[in-house]
DNA sequence: TTGAAAGCGATACCAC
DNA sequence: GTGGTATCGCTTTCAA
């Protein structure tokens, strides 16, 4: 029973009809009666036609397809991004191409050349530090969010959160609270995340703007040989050990953070009294962390927005309004911070 | 510059050769000579050729893409199974859409429709319930993985735990420890899972085979109309209120699990000890807690390269060795469960 | 309103 | 070893 995929043809045959008239009639598209086109549509129903997008594509030129290229979709951060702009790309009629490139920038070159071959009509970075230089031979739409990397091209747009900033007011909220010796936890997530220079340096730029002393000691970077968990905990308990103090921490990241409370609390450590922690992205980690972690939410809903609109208006051949869009962010203060 | 993309026509041309000797060179396929070859490869790199996989795709009615049907990837079970699969199936040639169901089966459908029109090699779902029709409508190939609800096809392959078995032996490793009262918790998280039934039928089944009496009080099951950490807490709350006790909880989830943790907690319980607690999935959940939950690995590795391994299988016309694949899982018993 | 036919880019059969 | 050409399924002029 198994008869080959129905063409526009075989339903122009069956409808007595040319093909060109059964693509209108299917594309809403030229003109036709009313009696051809319900002929036309009851026909193809009968049939189970379903368009072959292979033949469509080749002849439009259009594949309705765009790729997300991300170092990893089973972090949470990146995965409810993955989620939030599939939506939207589905919503516009778009189908996603998930692609794990683990920040290599070899394997993300094997990747753009395959969906270059496979015609994509867009490209989404979402995360990570690639910065793959073939991206350079097509000249494909390409958007980048929270994804620092690329190379200048014309047709771009970076979507992301001031970084600088960000950094800026987690250190701000500490000595808001009265610490006094403020420590910076990163495990060096290169593997992840916008460039760390980027990402501390609203730390660095907090002290000296307000006259504090900057204490190497308290530069604490892990080289992300283990968990994010796992290494936060060590660089805290090295400090401690060697006998530096801190009454505040700023945790490049949620699972760093909550390394650094663990560590804490295993030493008897009041956090949120004693020492006070905060750390970013509104992830999980923080959520279930007790006590609750303070955080920064970058807010991924208006990152996809952003990301997917740039990315329709490029598709759609228009410039899109910036090529910079700066997604604001919040920090959410809990028990790390507050106390209790 | 921008000049339109180059075909193996332009290349031909240049060569001073047909298209079927490029094509030949190209895809290492018929015979050539040494001189040929090497001018034609060398004018494609030259002029940066990549084919056209619309333009192959229709001609050899095979697209080289899958499409991965998940409920949602940000669910970090599922988005570890998206990551080993797309490596794996990446490895094998293949590239892989995202298609996020929110296990609705009308959102199933329209996927699948445009991924039938897409001429998609074949299907991966990866957990949920989803029960759309029209599969039944292309005969693709698939493979189900931690996914139930499908209706019989002839090439489909499913692959997952013994969730019945499973159950078992997480009620089991209770009882092992003395427990007299084991309640079960579940949020009804028919949107995540498989079929409640088969998932709890362990449970049932350890306890009349045990000739323990079943005690409908202790079994607590939510709607899943809040997150499932805080819908767990509330039900063990409940339960306790009620005046219900019990020494053990089969929680259907870490995340279930981590609730009633936290939960019991708070009320001053000595998690481990008064009362035991293990969870399923062994996520990042369970292993955050503090006390660390005792869990059942269910071994994402091995159910993506079984359920890739069939569905190449599939994809070469091969008879799959089994339809039905069991993966091994494996109690880990951690703090919750061994008490500190 | 409708249709004939060209063409998108690649493959492969079959002559030469 | 090499090349002409039909073909995959669809869209789109241009005539009728």
């Amino acid at each position: 029973m198994a008869k080959r995929t129905v063409s526009i043809y075989d339903i122009a045959k069956l409808a007595g009809v040319s093909t060109a008239t059964v693509s209108n009639v299917l594309n809403e598209k030229g003109s036709y009666s009313q009696k051809t086109r319900d002929l036309v549509l009851r026909i193809a129903r009968e049939q189970g036609y379903v368009a072959n997008f292979a033949a469509k594509s080749l002849r439009e030129s259009s594949t309705k397809t765009v790729a997300l290229l991300t170092p990893d979709v089973s972090n949470d951060f990146f995965s409810t991004l993955v989620l939030k702009v599939e939506g939207l790309l589905r919503a516009a009629g778009y189908s996603s191409y998930i692609c794990n490139t683990g920040n290599d920038d070899e394997r993300e070159d094997e990747y753009v050349r395959g969906l270059v071959s496979k015609q994509v009509d867009g490209i989404v970075y979402i995360g990570g530090t690639t910065r793959s230089p073939i991206r350079a031979a097509a000249d494909l739409p390409v958007v980048h969010i929270d994804h620092t990397g690329a190379t200048g091209m014309k047709r771009e747009v970076y979507v992301g959160n001031d970084m600088p900033q960000l950094s800026y007011d987690m250190t701000a909220t500490l000595f808001a609270h009265g610490c006094k010796r403020v420590a910076l936890a990163s495990v060096s997530a290169s593997l992840y995340r916008t460039e760390e220079h980027d990402q501390a340096s609203g730390y660095y730029r907090y002290l000296s703007e307000h006259g504090v002393r900057m204490d190497k000691n308290l530069v604490l970077e892990g080289p992300h040989r283990q968990t994010s968990l796992v290494e936060a905990a060590q660089l805290v308990g090295e400090c401690l050990d060697a006998g530096y103090g801190f009454d505040g921490v700023v945790a490049l990241g949620d699972r760093v953070a909550l390394g650094v409370v663990n560590a804490l609390k295993e030493r008897g450590v009041a956090v949120g009294t004693d020492v006070r922690v905060i750390g970013m992205d509104d992830s999980i980690y923080s959520r279930i962390s007790s006590p609750a972690i303070s955080t920064v939410r970058r807010n991924t809903g208006q990152l996809a927005e952003k990301g997917v609109g740039a990315l329709l208006a490029l598709l759609a051949g228009k410039e899109p309004a910036q090529t910079h869009v700066v997604v604001p962010h919040e920090v959410i203060e809990r028990a790390t911070t507050l106390g209790e």
